[in-house]
DNA sequence: TCAGACTATTCTAATAATTGAATATAAAAA
DNA sequence: TTTTTATATTCAATTATTAGAATAGTCTGA
């Protein structure tokens, strides 16, 4: 049996706990996007992707490749790909009960 | 095909991502216990539980129940159950990796 | 009713996170 | 080499989070 190590958890939750960077992992968990095309997907400025993609480089939670003069990133693990099924699955759920007839 | 809406997701993660409110979630995940409870095993003063538990009940994560002059607390759903087993689980695996022999 | 145990709220100071602007670096194209 | 495109970093201002102290509310039993 293995102790949670909570302080742990709770660095890797909170670098997916802002709207924009749970956006980002959840679009490098389907295709594998450079920068720019993240850029152009979120509407949001260069720098503040940049600076988000920093932080999510730094935890080990994603990792960059240089393709030419662009940079792709991908998941490290699927740890964060899972916590993801589980948030669209309880979102599915949740849809489908609202949805029930009884 | 349900869309993620990563601003509430966003908002779930947050208030996850603290030591003290991610320890708190797995304590009442296995039993469900009363403030007081909380209080001995996690050495935290009162006041700061109390604030964690309101945070989390206005998002809805956990819900409270009074039984005589104390208040016990249980999760509002399986989501956050599911996203406990995940992180447990991740750290199973990687624990193994660690220890394989190849 | 009153005292005591348990829980919640409010206020405040310290700390951390977020963002845009400016700047720097790296590769490709001219 | 110079320019252009793509990405990263630094700085400063703003906003959000956190925790302790003080206070208030709620229930039980005498």
């Amino acid at each position: 049996m293995v102790r949670i190590d909570y302080t742990h958890c709770a660095q890797l939750l909170k670098a997916l706990a802002h709207p924009t960077r749970l956006n980002i992992v959840a679009l490098i968990k389907e295709e594998q996007p450079c920068v720019k095309a993240l850029e152009e997907v979120l509407g949001v400025s260069q720098s503040n992707i940049s600076q988000h993609l920093s932080l999510l480089r730094h935890l080990g939670i994603v990792r960059a490749r240089r393709e030419g003069n662009q940079v792709c990133y991908r998941l490290s693990d699927d740890t964060v790909s899972k916590m993801l099924d589980v948030l669209s699955n309880s979102i599915n759920q949740k849809e489908s009960e609202n949805g029930k007839s009884d």
